[in-house]
DNA sequence: ATGACGGTGTGGCACCGA
């Protein structure tokens, strides 16, 4: 099983660049689910009908102008069942999260699809939002951990949880995305047992997820790495590849986030 | 310290993202 994350910074947009990275991936290891940040459409605007035709089953969760989320299974797969649009019990007028099980029987996944807040800067409301956000996610995922041990939480987290996770550490030190605060609630995440798979394997240093429009980031290799993916203690030793996938930021306009991928033997 | 780039909205710029 293949499973990818893309901040796809609008589906409207990317949509053509969506369906021509899905239709390029290797046949003998596609990618089977994916889970899209930033659709930054209305769920009337979603385009299932163009994703129906090219073999995708979707749910997602929109709205206008920001935010935006989706989880899409490879036709063969089914759909993915008990979807769960935010967070349960969590009050939030933004769409940051879609959680769905994918595939049947043992092999089936739980796949929690999610977008962090950006928290604009430390001590801002809406750092204080990004804070008890992270904290409903928190409780809400330890719970879905004790009802589906075979489960995925993977998106934009909006942190780049070390230093190495930063093209230069020290320009970034106390900003946003690298706060104490914030790399504290990526650690809660992994005191509940999920694993940073990009981590479990040697990877080329200076890997980002994302790369700023700016002052020719991307050519320059200025990022940060703020895509994850995490695995539960039951997946951890099935992990046997995960990567970036930068291919998709060289097209004309790009997404400025790339897709992250992780491979799970059955 | 600022803004650079890109997306959205009902626009002539402001707001937001990271």
């Amino acid at each position: 099983m293949k499973l990818a994350t893309w901040n796809v910074n609008s589906l409207a947009v990317r949509l053509p660049q969506l369906l021509d990275w899905l239709a390029g991936q290797p046949p003998e290891a596609p990618v089977d689910a994916l889970v899209l940040q930033e659709t930054k459409l209305t769920d009337d605007k979603f385009p299932h009908a163009e994703l129906a035709a090219a073999g995708w089953r979707a749910a997602w969760f929109g709205q206008k102008t920001y935010n935006g989320v989706a989880l899409l299974v490879r036709e063969g797969l089914g759909e993915a069942t008990d979807v769960v649009r935010n967070i349960p019990g969590f009050d939030d007028g933004q769409a940051r999260v879609i959680a769905g099980t994918v595939g049947a029987g043992d092999a089936a996944l739980r796949v929690i699809g999610a977008y962090f807040p950006n928290g604009q800067e430390p001590d801002s409301e809406k750092f204080a939002y990004k804070m008890r956000w992270q904290d409903a996610l928190h409780d809400w995922v330890q719970g879905e951990l004790a009802r589906h041990p075979r489960l995925v939480l993977m998106g934009d987290f909006n942190v780049a949880p070390e230093d190495r996770d930063v093209h230069d550490p020290v320009a970034w030190a106390g900003q946003i995305h690298c706060t104490p605060e914030e790399r504290a609630q990526f650690q809660r995440l992994l005191a509940l047992g999920l694993v940073d798979a990009f981590r479990l394997f040697e990877q080329p240093p200076k890997s980002w997820s994302w790369w700023d429009y700016r002052n020719l980031a991307f050519r320059k290799n200025q990022g940060l790495r703020i895509d994850h993916i995490l695995v539960s203690p039951a997946l951890a030793p099935r992990v046997t590849a995960c990567t970036i996938d930068k291919q998709p930021r060289r097209n004309e306009r790009p997404s400025d986030h790339a897709p992250v991928i992780v491979q799970l033997a059955d």
